[in-house]
RNA sequence: GUGGCCGUAGCUCAGCUGGUAGAGCUCCAGAUUGUGGUUCUGGCUGUCGCGGGUUCGAAUCCCGUCGGUCACCCCA
């Protein structure tokens, strides 16, 4: 008890570890499907590079440190700073546009919570060099493309998109105006989704705000269509420009057959303060977990951190939320451990040696090869590889040995067959449906 | 940082209004010394989270503390 792990932090237990892999394997591949590439950083940052750009809410949770160097470290809480410092250190040298995903573990002090720890592993994925809403809409189709991959449908998860531009010109065509109250309102209407309006409208008028602006801020969030944003304030050019861009945001979404997933709610703000166009955040349709990923465009950002002038969005998606949402809806795949090939059964002692050998043998062959490390009755060693799942047996005894032979089991059949020792290689191949050459396991 | 609930075997938990601990599962062994997921039998594991108090006596009541959990704050 005394060796506990830290709060907040998972020991991954060979299940647990499988559940994890599967969920990275995924991403990867949904990566590979939108042809992102793969990068990575260091766990450990200069604590000025989110202190100074991310926003004040990130830096209160950090978790930092003094090292034995006199620097001021933290471990990352996000992944977006250090791709901003990397990708700007390049300079413009890079073909654009640039998508780049990466699953790193990232870290936050801060008392956990459901679905919330002080870890967790969160799937990135950005795109740089490229200000068209074409990218954002890639991006979130991909996230889409994503939860459809873990088996989760329309009825499962949306993706609610917003912008903040439109929000800041609307803000500003109902007569709110200044940076200050502006942060005011973005800070209260995060809150519209899980407090009512009334409370909200006392943090608005707490905020600064008269009583009549608050009410018509408000009233802002009733509409849930674009186009009855385009009728009461096409006066304003700035509310026009950013409501048909998202008409062609969504026009891309239509055209890709998504249309299903993805919803337009001007309440998703997000809190983090470098996001400067369109935002979006998935949830569960139920609406019993929180958000499963969010992201945004942040065409600030790397000229902040780096001095390089790059448009740039991109999300984050973390494993912990989306864990518990399979598990709800039981969507893990049945088996999710490594599948042990073969079990070698030894019936005598003195052919141990004949054992190692074969076993050895079919290991460089890329077979999966397990087998009793000391003397065991046969019967428990065929329980050791009933338990371990084997797809076969191989039994080395001295009767069949004389004549060149082992006995070869399905052990999901219970067919049982005479092989010849030579042959044993070949024979594999035809019995085990799933089996894979060396040269393939190593690729994957 | 604040609050609610919880803390008994590796796991899930029982233990009534105080009389110094139990079940199921798992694990190990055997029935079954050349054939597995069933069944049966036996076995191991606990300073009852920790510290203090009340009491003749505390797993049980009280206080503190640590840990877990959920929510708030905030948000990847």
């Amino acid at each position: 008890m005394d060796l506990a792990s830290l709060p907040g932090f998972r020991d991954f237990f060979p299940e647990e570890a499988a559940r994890r892999d599967y969920i990275f394997r995924v991403w990867r591949e949904t990566a590979r499907r939108y042809a992102f590439s793969a990068y990575d950083g260091p766990p450990l940052e200069l604590t000025d590079l989110y202190r100074r750009k991310s926003g004040d809410e990130i830096v209160g949770q950090l978790y930092c440190f003094e090292d034995k160097g006199g620097r001021d470290i933290a471990l990352r809480p996000e992944m977006t700073p250090t791709l901003a410092r990397m990708v700007a250190s390049k300079g413009q040298s890079l073909p654009k546009p640039i998508k780049w995903f990466s699953i790193p573990q990232v870290f936050r002090y801060e008392r956990q919570q459901r679905g919330r720890l002080r870890e967790h592993f969160q799937f990135n994925c950005d795109i740089l060099g490229e200000e068209g809403v074409a990218a954002d809409a890639e991006l979130v189709a991909l996230v889409v493309d994503c939860l459809r991959a873990f088996g989760l449908g329309e009825a499962d998860f949306r993706v609610r998109v917003s912008d903040r531009q439109l929000l800041s010109a609307l803000i500003t065509a109902v007569g709110v105006e200044g940076d200050a109250l502006l942060k005011v309102v973005f800070a209260s209407v995060d809150k519209l989704s899980r407090e009512p309006p009334e409370k909200v409208k006392a943090k608005l008028v707490e905020g600064g705000l008269q009583e009549a602006q608050a009410d018509r801020v408000l009233s802002l969030f009733q509409r849930k269509k674009l186009s009855d944003i385009t009728a009461e304030f096409d006066s304003s050019k700035a509310v026009c420009d950013r409501v048909m861009a998202l008409q062609r945001f969504f026009g891309i979404l239509d055209a890709k057959g998504l249309q299903g997933y993805v919803e337009f709610d001007l309440s998703i703000v997000r809190g983090l303060a470098y996001y400067t166009g369109i935002v979006f955040e998935a949830f569960d349709c139920k609406g019993e977990l929180r958000a499963i990923c969010g992201g945004g465009r942040y065409d600030q950002l790397v000229k902040t951190i780096g001095g390089v002038d790059m448009p740039a969005l991109g999300f984050g998606m973390g494993d912990v939320v989306l864990a518990e949402l399979l598990t709800e809806r039981k969507l893990w795949p049945e088996k999710l451990a490594q599948p042990l090939d073969v079990f070698l059964v030894l019936v005598d002692e003195k052919l141990r040696p004949q054992m190692l050998s074969l076993a050895h043998q079919l290991r460089g062959e890329g077979l999966g090869v397990d087998y009793a490390f000391g003397e065991m009755a046969v019967g428990k060693q065929f329980k050791v590889a009933s338990q371990k799942e084997a797809r076969a047996a191989v039994i080395l005894g001295p009767e069949e040995w004389k004549r060149g032979m082992i006995k070869f089991k399905n052990l999901a059949t219970r067919d049982e067959k005479e092989l010849s020792v030579s042959d044993i290689g070949i024979e594999f191949k035809m019995l085990l449906p799933g089996w894979r050459t060396y040269a393939s396991t190593l690729k994957q």
